[in-house]
DNA sequence: ATAATAAAGGAAAACGTTTACAGAAAGAGA
DNA sequence: TCTCTTTCTGTAAACGTTTTCCTTTATTAT
């Protein structure tokens, strides 16, 4: 039923080795020969097994994305980034979500892996790291011969994002918080807390957040509810921010006059809403295709490498003069 | 350097086919012989090699999904679904997006393959299955023993919106299409006239559509040169719908007094737009798992399953009597 | 004519598992 | 003691490739 080398070099007269050589284009065999058995081949429907070539060469030319929350809104860009980098060196990228996918990389079904799942243990990494994987973390910092990282400049996002609230005449800010386990949110959060210090007029409170949308309504209760004058908020990513449009919507505020609201992420819904949202952007397809180049890079026995992706400001309506 | 059931072997004192039992369960074996074994793998760090196993086991339990737009907003739910009912069952799912990733299923690299990917040409799945692959299309019609299918009730979602926006009394109607390529666009749009039909008062046209945001604000632009008096409009999707209100919002045209707009797929931003989305819902969740269960169902040799998701109609503030 | 070289192809080992089958040891029944 | 089970473990083949090293044959140089 299922049809092997085997099979083709019987059908040809002559032995598998051929037959191997001439699928591979090596130029050990004759044209004709060559062209005699991939025609064979065709006939046959043979399709290599790739189980059994992995096997023999150790390697399998895909590489494996994960991530957790696949409904985050920007993956589309960052895989599309991604995918064409590696579709230009001959590899394939495939996103792994499930727990029992972690096995992946040590059971050699995939040949390097982009980490951008906070829930994927550091110790975890590590361990793989040691074993001689190739690893690419983007969400978070990590030291390893085998392990390069590329990283957003939270730091200069956040710092944009107070500095903008500041300029704007605004003497009270909140900011939304992302969730404990996020690096990212951990890195904006502390250059927020580093940026208001600046300002000593600026009245500063931190709010809880998830980074999804609900935790954005829950946020715009709690101002509201203290509301006296016009605040500014920054909120640690977009969707809290459309969370946060949704429940003010329903009171007697309005986003860009009594609630100033800035996100970060820059996702494409964000420049479809009303008013629309002043944000932090930075290029996903960028972010991707670069992680993938350093992951080849490794793969080809170079040196690891710490890149960083820039970050600019957008303006919005969500944000105006106090 | 890299250690395999034989260097399990050869420290035990036992041989490689005793290792392979143990680690696999085997009552063939004493519990104490078992545990031996095991501790010895733990302590040598044992990993197993997926491509050795998977060419004797001939199966990888691994399963695929083919999506081409991973933009979508609601592939998180999705995926989710699937996740959850293939990992009770042993099985792990990869995304697969790559032109090259097709060569997954022929290869043997997944057990089978779920299908939402309308560049995917049905001839090149039905040769699949004509081979033996086991698939379930989400994306069009087959019939074949070898290929189950879930598809939504995009008749039944497109006539509640006709009937929707005729109940409110509106005598001319919109509809923006969406991409030939797409059967879902196709179904409903065919759904769209036949429901038209039945009023014969109310004007129809049809505008063009892709799917994506700005097609909607082309829609939009159109329906502002016309514009008389109030309208409906049903766009074939909610993305559409979100670009058709940012175009709107830059005009005299209100949302839910001049244009009155009903989307489809209730992605989960469309709850948090103002106006709320009127909408036609369902289960992504449900919609994901039916299609792994239907897969799994063929993989144990059951009979090919045709199912449809259900759907309804999600009131919104995007829609009120004209 | 002989040896040296080149060209084309083949034999076999290897990759790391699983599993059918065979074998050995030990206990039980006669 | 002998045979028959039962219980455990080992041998070896198989999965489908790739690749190293040979062998054969033809070609060229001497």
């Amino acid at each position: 039923m299922l049809v092997s080398i085997k099979d083709i070099a019987k059908k040809a007269g002559v032995s598998i080795s051929t037959v191997s050589y001439a699928l591979n284009g090596s130029p050990k065999v004759t044209k004709e020969t060559s062209e005699r058995i991939q025609a064979i081949a065709k006939e046959l429907n043979y399709i290599p097994s790739a189980a059994a070539r992995s096997l023999k060469k150790r390697e399998t030319k895909i590489i494996g994305i994960y991530l957790t929350n696949y409904s985050g809104a920007f993956y589309g860009q960052l895989l599309q980034g991604m995918m064409e980098t590696l579709s230009e060196n001959g590899y394939e990228l495939i996103v792994c979500s499930g727990k029992e996918s972690h096995r992946f990389l040590p059971e050699r079904m995939i040949d390097g892996a982009i980490i951008l799942d906070a829930t994927y243990e550091t110790e975890e990494l590590l361990s793989h790291a040691e074993r001689g994987h190739k690893l690419v973390v983007m969400d978070r910092r990590m030291d390893h011969p085998n392990i390069s990282q590329v990283l957003l400049d939270n730091k200069a996002g956040a710092t944009l994002a107070i500095d903008h609230l500041a300029e704007k005449g605004h003497r009270k800010i909140y900011v939304v918080k992302g969730p404990e386990i996020s690096f990212d949110a951990r890195q904006r959060l502390a250059a927020v807390q580093k940026a208001v210090q600046r300002y000593s007029h600026i009245e500063y409170v931190e709010l809880e957040g998830d980074f999804n949308k609900p935790s954005g309504e829950i946020a715009a209760k709690k101002i509201h509810q203290d509301f006296k004058e016009p605040v500014g908020v920054f909120c640690l990513n977009d969707e809290m921010a459309i969370g946060m449009y949704n429940y003010l919507s329903r009171t007697n505020l309005r986003v860009g006059e009594d609630v100033h609201i800035i996100g970060f992420d820059n996702i494409e819904v964000s420049q479809y809403i009303q008013p629309r949202l002043a944000t932090i952007n930075y290029s996903k397809h960028k972010w991707g295709a670069l992680a993938s180049e350093l992951l080849l890079n490794l793969i080809k026995k170079k040196k690891p490498e710490h890149e960083r992706i820039n970050v600019s400001f957008v303006e919005g309506d969500s944000v105006k003069n106090r």
